[in-house]
DNA sequence: GATTAGACTATGTATAGACATTATTGCAGC
DNA sequence: GCTGCAATAATGTCTATACATAGTCTAATC
């Protein structure tokens, strides 16, 4: 059993409604009555079943008591993985081919190219991530200059933007989007494909509070590329 | 700015954090020096900044104090959807034709079926999920009937197998695996696709604890469907 | 100089009480 | 029966205090 008394409290709560005994929409023992049971303080048991409703598990109001949550629907903590570091990490040598990089005006048809601007250009960067020399994914990337000046000196031949802008530039917000797609004739050149085309694609924009940062998007050969995501109530 | 106290603390706090000002490995201001700055008990304290530790915003250490989290590796809450609800939002009508479903002993090469199966029988499903009568996915599922002895009696054809393990199963575990592959001929046929075979494969197994209780590969045509996963640092 | 023992101190856990907030419940009056 | 008001009860927030625990730092020792 767990050392703290909270903690105990908190999984003895949490055994009961993950066997079912305690299904959703059971009202759980009063504070009070927990109390008694454990002859602790309230604030305690409070700490106990507050854990449980950040977790998800449990919603509480005000004068009717504490419940068991619906189950939610189905979500899980997707870790999208730093490219060179996940290369680094399988043993083989990271390399990035810069292939082009350019300051721009956005396209006037693309309303999220304006969005990202904000009024003032952008630095469209286009690179190739390498694992032992092969390739490894695609990667092409909108970096708004108003947000992140700094970015236009930077020359991204040695370190890949996403590593960069992550050290350098506090972020509050990021929506991924994942699709599989067939690679266009120039892109399976790129990253040398023959016969299977199919890729997986990642897009993601950053957002600072309103401010639209960057946006980016990885191009991975679906036959080299695995995203985990795991998911369960609670941590540990 | 917020209503409570600790709120108000941990926001602050979280400014700091989120603009910059306080960079990843910042020692911030011990919790007596909150208490003074902001003349409340020290529990008022202590709770803004557990709240931000459990965000992973923060680290601390006995003795030495509290610090700014260096940035996580990417991660986001992605949402894996229920597959009925996603095409009823969308005003399509769902429908459901099964496959095949039928009771087996685990394939004796595969290691993952025969722990699935955990010495007794599986049932193999496998259905496709239509909206407005076209494929939208192929859903192959493999269910311990150890783990779940009912399901031996339920015949899929109206429900889903998914929906109903969510409404019956609970569970405390899930791992997903996301990938980008070709379909075969065969499935290229079912899902009625022509030149692009791109999918998205989507493969899950769910645990109730150390009991394994279902396997499931799902496969959804590229051009069809996109998984969104969604970061914050905090909630709200 | 390196190692170890002990003092120090910030965090971790817990208590017992207080008052605030709010949704429910039940009662009184229409 | 319906409406509205007041009593009630459960959660939400906060305080002041206490002791435990475990890293960190210092200083004494080898």
């Amino acid at each position: 059993m767990n050392s703290t008394l909270h903690l105990r409290i908190r999984s003895n709560i949490q055994k009961q409604i993950l066997s079912g005994s305690w299904p959703p929409g059971y009202r759980i023992p009063f504070e009070h009555e927990l109390v008694a049971r454990y002859r602790c303080s309230r604030m305690t048991v409070n700490k106990a079943i507050a854990s449980l409703v950040s977790a998800g598990l449990i919603v509480r109001r005000r004068r009717a008591g504490s419940f068991v949550a619906e189950p939610r629907v189905q979500s899980a903590v997707l870790e999208i993985p730093d490219i060179r570091a996940k290369i680094e990490e399988r043993g083989q040598t990271y390399s990035l081919q810069l292939l082009s990089r350019r300051r721009r005006k956005p396209a006037g048809r693309r309303e999220y190219e304006r969005t990202l601007a904000a009024g003032g250009d952008l630095l469209a960067v286009r690179c190739l991530h390498l694992a032992n020399g092969r390739p490894y994914a695609l990667e092409e990337r909108l970096i708004s200059l108003v947000a992140v000046p700094e970015a236009a000196s930077i020359d991204f031949s040695l370190e890949p933007p996403g590593s960069w802008l992550l050290r350098h530039i506090p972020w509050t917000e990021a929506e991924h989007r994942i699709r599989a797609i067939d690679a266009s004739e120039e892109e399976a050149d790129l990253l040398e494909l023959s016969s299977h085309r199919a890729c997986l694609e990642l897009s993601r924009r950053t957002l600072r509070g309103p401010e639209h940062i960057t946006r980016v998007r990885l191009l991975f050969p679906g036959s080299g590329f695995d995203l985990v995501a795991h998911f369960a109530p609670l941590g540990k």
